[in-house]
DNA sequence: CGGCCGTCTAAGGATC
DNA sequence: GATCCTTAGACGGCCG
């Protein structure tokens, strides 16, 4: 038998289960309304960039590196913190 | 001659260009913070959902069928726009 | 030490590696040329179309529309499968 | 009155507009096929460049700046036979 | 870690 | 003929 979630006892239709499922369904779409709303922003503020003039795909790859570098700080932030444990420090 | 931006009686570096350089970059890297933070609360909601014995892959099919269906509402009447001035209507 | 391929003893130029980089770069440049001829060919048929009268964008609409019909039909039974598996069948 | 194509006194179904439109697409569809069979070719070989160990987007670069060269001796070539035409050689 | 999805770039078409 | 825009292909990130 095929049950909706765990409650393997609840009834399948207007049960607690298709009410969890629809809340689920519910907040993801909220959360990627707004990640697309952020989408839209960026987009936007790299259109103003071109406006003024700027070489956006230059600015997209700056942005990269400084992300990477980033994010090899945090690595070497972490590599850092090994080592402290390591020594017991 | 390659200046930053349009404003080229500017100096290159300390300018007005730099500044608002330096704006664009910032705001889009607090807009991208935010996007991504967004994008691990959905991840969340799905580690919650699988949690709670929902299959993820199907509820993700699901979402998407969803937003898909609005969009092709849209292109419908795309369609039916280009068929009508097709017709000179 | 930045070596070309995998051929990590093999001298850098004149060997192996640069005889299968010509290949490759050769082989795309090959296949690009038929790809753009066949792309001749088939804005010729379009120009055939219009001084045959037809309306070319329909054409061309009818034509993205047949095939994304085809690519949905594949998509339906991914879907179907997908379910299928959910539910264990 | 909205006609298929030139033919105004033809019938619009089982006509020989209707079998020139067929023919259209039909040519167009079987063109664009192996167009993307073509596009697969290529992605076969870079695939085969990426086992090789080989850098794909660099490659790509690569034969961009080729076929850049080619188009620019292709333009010189032109203005080339424009300068003849001009001198009557 | 290999494939898949969404996003970004670039090529091609429509419009003026 | 040039420009703008839309769409197909390539790249980076995410899931399985």
């Amino acid at each position: 038998m095929s049950d909706i979630g765990h409650n393997s006892g609840e009834p399948q239709t207007g049960g607690v289960a298709a009410d969890r499922l629809r809340s689920i369904v519910e907040r993801v779409e909220r959360l990627d309304q707004e990640r697309k709303a952020l989408g839209n922003d960026i987009k936007d503020v790299y259109t103003e960039a071109k406006s003024a003039g700027f070489d956006v795909p230059v600015i997209r790859k700056l942005i990269q590196i400084r992300a990477k570098d980033a994010a090899e700080v945090e690595e070497q932030e972490q590599i850092l913190d090994l080592y402290r444990r390591a020594l017991g420090m």
